[in-house]
RNA sequence: GCCCUGGUGGUGGAACUGGUAGACACGCAGGACUUAAAAUCCUGUUCGCCGCAACGCGAGUGCGGGUUCAAUUCCCGCCUGGGGCACCA
């Protein structure tokens, strides 16, 4: 009986399926285990093996937990909104939720194809009016929420509202706009629309203006990476910045919250670090500067004194006296006032220039650039007048948009004044060398008046106390994380439950949800930048929203759906999200590190805090899975011109392309003779059949590199004839070969074979998978030829999960051979049924528990692709060993479950066995079957390895020294030379040092 | 530019807390079975050197230094691939 793995998987599923296997139940009696999948955006491309690398880990961990005992909910779902869908309508007229369907229609064939043990009564679409009228109503939560910033969290707006009654806002500063003060009489003395203004510089989701990248030509706002050098990626039209109504959350209130919150959950250092620095929390100081003007008269300079001060924040205030200029975004509020007419050309060439630049652009950018504005501050300690700059590498958004520039401490600062010949003042004496800026904190000042020979560390909180003295600074807390953009002018979005009445937006009643998308004729924008809703006169007549909500809008709080995926009373029942509670294990890749992550993470925080949900991280356990890049092939095709003498008609040349191996760079490898005979005889061959002559030299052939579908070949090998079907125009392409019979003049690789024939390489090139670089493998192909259960260990066998690597199918027979042995253990070809109920030696247990042991900790530590290699080690062992015995092949096929469900279910039924393998009970490890009673020691002489000792584990040191000095080895490489250390780890090794 | 991350044989990778570098698999080479092929099985396989052979010597985990009895693992400096940088998801 053969391992027909198509027979079986395809039995099993349709079992599986039929007896609801994967149906989770709300079964509160049994310990939960939440494991989830970051659910993927059903892009028109379908599954890539990228994807299910994820999957598949967290698959393996549901079913290995569910033989453990636990009660686990694995729910697969779509994030179904999204601008690929919404561009598709627009170049074809599909309506985004006809292609949606479409596409999750594909994903869940491919998802099926590869055995997942999802619970699909659980699926979630978010693009769905039934899921995203709870995305509505947690953003009418948020809506309706402030940040109390002494409870430190979340509270409902109306009890703002009635605390301004009472009180004013003393008690509650404007996060969104500090300046506004009011008393509880101002309050009541308010317009409702004041009123409504205020309370929406507290709101947490809230209406402010933001810039977007603009594009004239096509009428919309663009993503950032459909921007490409400042112009449109499609037609490259001119991008500039627009400032534009938009949502925003506002997460600056819960910066600490979320970095607290860090704490208390298990993600990687590098993810943390990650999210931590991208809230980017600073202590520093706001200083005032005033600002000063020189007008010259011909025969004096006079002084003008501006009535608003340059406020500047630095987490460096010890670094006052070394301040030469200061720099200013160029979108800085102030710039107007205190241009010089003598600047303002330049001034405004300069803003011109940066309008045109993306904020990535502007930090990446290596040339410094800026423009002086003719204007001074005052330092305020010593007088001196320093030159107020604009530079495109400092932002608005951080901090007050305005720096002091410390050339002798910050590398930034250095070269820009390098660049514009600004002196450069050192207080830090010999710490800076003239040439690069240091920014140590423990150097002695100089050169700064009252505070030299402070340690600059200690100067910081000197020179703070100085400006609050001073009335003109205080220390501040800054974060570098912005408010959350939280609109997009798109179609294929929720959305928001608002009406604007009045320029006051009014929430939709709960009742009135969910808001439905509208049907459109067209999916372009409307005016003025607007959403395409902006295009529907009823909606516009009911003063809707145009805007609708961002991606991750949906995507922020999904993992709760699935707990309670149908219900139309509530987002989710609250002893169900009591019961299930946090995830247990999330899995998605990195590119999500700060966006999703984050959102989600405050979404649960607000959810938490109002009450709705019993805890306030989302994700207790997050893994991250490596991208599975695309290993993409090329062929190299001759290029002509100029190649020929000049009457030469290139038209009647075929297309040639040339096998890797033959070139060094785009040309020939004419270096190695070899090769350069080998190009010329089949060159000649070729022209010679076409009937052709006029060639000049081989020297000036150059090649250019051509994607081929990496299906076509083998390794690096290509197969010439699928190739030359692929296209119409390489039906009569012509191939230079290499490698050829002995005797060619061609330098033979090793490990070729001598009598090699001619062969045809592709060039190799790492990058991301993608339709367009022909380098995509589709799952569905591989589960065909190997089936499900090898693709499955395949992926895990590739690699750790965590790390990205490009794919290559080659070595996944290995794995099949695997299957197919572990099937042998339990049939014969010829015999059929071979296993045994014979009892089981001391050396087949210790085979079986080593391989217990080894399995739990590996998947309990997500190292899946060292429990694959211990269950071959396994099965290659029993093999040796012969052993086809029901004792031990059981408790294998059981472990093997959460890998290779399909073959194991075989297994295990024809063992006779009536209930499911996937509810059979995980094998318990016993020590007593793997204890070893010595150990081969590896005995190393000055560290290196000489020699190997059997030893006796329970030997004493003593003991252990002994024996080994006695050593013969030992002793000739000791040559009478003095012990000066003996190094004994147990277990381990042995180190002589002499 | 900034933040994060990786680099080990011909290839994917293993070595979990500083303790025998290269498990397992692919590929390759040789062999067995077979009329033949497929399938399967066996042997070898980091590189270099010596050799009849060796559990013989030397080098070796991106590069250069350092700490240590001992470094793929820790520290410093560099090179280089990948991801993210706020409207792709």
């Amino acid at each position: 009986m053969e391992y027909d793995f198509r027979k079986i998987e395809k039995e099993w599923q349709a079992q599986w399926k039929k007896n609801g296997a994967y149906r989770v139940k709300n079964d509160f009696s049994k310990p939960k285990c939440y494991v989830l999948d970051m659910f993927p955006y059903p892009s028109g491309a379908g599954l890539h093996v990228g994807h299910p690398l994820g999957y598949i880990a967290s698959d393996i961990y549901s079913r290995y937990k569910r033989l453990k005992g636990f009660n686990v909910l694995h729910p697969m779902g779509y994030d179904a909104f999204g601008l690929p869908a919404e561009q598709y309508a627009i170049e074809h007229g599909v309506h985004p939720a006809k292609s949606t369907v479409q596409n999750i229609d594909t994903f869940r064939k491919q998802l099926d194809n590869i055995g997942f043990c999802y619970d699909w009564d659980r699926e979630v679409r978010t693009c769905e009016p039934g899921y995203y009228k709870w995305t509505q109503w947690i953003f009418l939560q948020l809506f309706n929420s402030f940040f109390n910033r002494a409870t430190r969290k979340a509270e409902p707006i109306a009890e703002l509202a009635a605390e301004f009654e009472k009180n004013g806002n003393a008690g509650h500063a404007c996060p969104g706009d500090a300046s506004i003060s009011f008393t509880a009489e101002q309050w009541k003395a308010y317009t409702e629309k004041e009123k409504q203004d205020i309370l929406m510089n507290y709101r947490l989701a809230f209406c402010g203006y933001g810039e977007v990248n603009w594009c004239e030509a096509l009428g919309t706002v663009l993503a950032n990476d459909e921007v490409v050098n400042g112009v449109s990626e499609r037609g490259g039209h001119p991008v500039v910045k627009k400032k534009l109504r938009q949502w925003y959350l506002r997460i600056t209130e819960y910066a600490d919250r979320l970095l607290e919150g860090l704490e208390t959950i298990e993600f990687s250092e590098a993810m943390k670090e990650m999210q931590t620095n991208w809230i980017g929390k600073s202590y520093g100081a706001e200083i005032d500067f005033v600002i000063v003007s020189r007008e010259s008269s011909g025969v004096s300079e006079e002084l003008t004194t501006h009535h608003s001060p340059l406020t500047v924040y630095t987490t460096r205030p010890d670094t006052i006296f070394g301040v030469d200029f200061m720099v200013i975004a160029p979108e800085h509020e102030l710039i107007e006032s205190i241009t010089t007419p003598v600047q303002k050309p330049a001034v405004e060439e300069y803003i011109t220039y940066v309008k045109s630049r993306s904020d990535r652009e502007r930090q990446a950018e290596k040339k410094i650039s800026g423009c002086f504005t003719g204007a001074y501050a005052v330092n305020p300690f010593n007088g001196k007048q320093i030159p107020i700059w604009i530079s495109e590498y400092v932002l608005a958004g951080y901090g007050t948009g305005a720096i002091m520039g410390v050339p002798c401490g910050d590398e930034r600062d250095h070269k820009f004044a390098r660049h514009f010949n600004i002196p450069i003042t050192n207080i830090i004496g010999q710490h800076y060398n003239g040439v690069d800026a240091n920014p140590t904190k423990d150097a002695q000042l100089e050169n700064s008046e009252f505070l030299n020979g402070v340690v600059m560390r200690d100067a910081i909180g000197i020179v703070n106390a100085k400006l609050e003295e001073m009335g003109i600074g205080k220390k501040k807390v800054n974060y570098k994380m912005r408010d959350a953009a939280f609109s997009r002018q798109r179609y294929w979005g929720e959305p928001f439950p608002i009406q604007w009445k009045n320029g006051v937006a009014v929430p939709l009643n709960e009742t009135e949800l969910p808001l439905l998308l509208p049907e459109v004729d067209s999916y372009s924008p409307g005016p003025e930048g607007e959403g395409p809703l902006a295009n529907i006169p009823a909606w516009v007549a009911k003063e809707l929203e145009t805007n609708t909500m961002p991606g991750y809008a949906g995507s922020s709080w999904y993992f709760l759906r699935y707990m309670d995926p149908h219900n139309t009373e509530t987002f989710c029942d609250r002893t169900l999200s009591d019961y299930w509670n946090q995830v247990d294990l999330y899995i998605g890749g990195t590119e999500h590190a700060v966006g999703h992550l984050l959102y989600s993470r405050l979404w649960t925080k607000v959810l938490f805090d109002l009450g709705h949900i019993g805890f306030d991280e989302p994700f207790r356990k997050l893994l991250n899975q490596g991208m599975i890049q695309g290993s993409s092939r090329f062929v190299y095709r001759v290029l002509w011109q100029g190649i020929f003498k000049p009457d030469f008609d290139l038209s009647k040349l075929p297309t040639i392309f040339v096998s890797a191996g033959l070139l060094k760079g785009n040309k020939i490898n004419i270096e190695d003779v070899g090769i350069e005979n080998t190009v010329k005889t089949q060159l000649n061959q070729i022209l010679h059949k076409y009937a052709l002559d006029g060639f000049r030299n081989i020297e000036d052939i150059t090649v250019a590199a051509l994607h081929v579908d990496v299906n076509f070949v083998n390794g690096i090998r290509l197969d010439i004839n699928a190739f030359k079907n692929w296209r119409t125009e390489y039906q009569n392409s012509e191939f230079i070969y290499e490698g050829g019979p002995v005797g060619n003049p061609l330098k033979l690789e090793p490990g070729k074979k001598m009598d090699n024939p001619w062969v045809f390489d592709c060039g190799i090139e790492v990058e991301k998978m993608s339709k367009s670089k022909f380098n995509t493998v589709n799952p569905d192909d591989l589960v065909e030829k190997f089936g499900a259960d090898t693709f499955r260990m395949y992926e895990m066998f590739l690699g750790p999960v965590d790390q990205s690597k490009p794919w290559d199918t080659k070595g996944i027979e290995g794995v099949h051979r695997f299957l197919k042995k572990l099937w042998r253990l339990f049939f014969d070809e010829v015999k059929g049924k071979v296993w045994t109920e014979e009892k089981a030696t001391t050396e087949e247990l210790k085979v079986l528990h080593r391989t217990i042991r080894k399995i739990g900790e590996d998947t309990e530590r997500f190292s899946f692709n060292t429990a694959v290699s211990a269950f071959m080690i396994c099965v290659n062992e029993l093999s040796d060993l012969k052993c086809h015995k029901r004792e031990i092949l059981e408790p294998l096929v059981i472990m093997v479950t959460s890998y290779a469900p399909h073959i194991s279910e075989a297994l295990w039924k024809a063992l006779g066995n009536e209930n499911s393998v996937l509810d059979a009970v995980f094998p318990e490890y016993e020590e007593k079957y793997t204890v070893e009673s010595s150990k081969e020691y590896p005995v190393s002489i000055n560290g290196k390895v000489r020699t190997n000792i059997n030893i006796a584990l329970d030997a004493t040191a003593e003991q252990v020294q002994e024996i080994t000095l006695a050593n013969e080895l030992v002793q000739k490489w000791m040559e009478g030379k003095a012990l000066k250390k003996f190094i004994f780890v147990k277990g381990k090794m042995i180190n002589v040092v002499i």
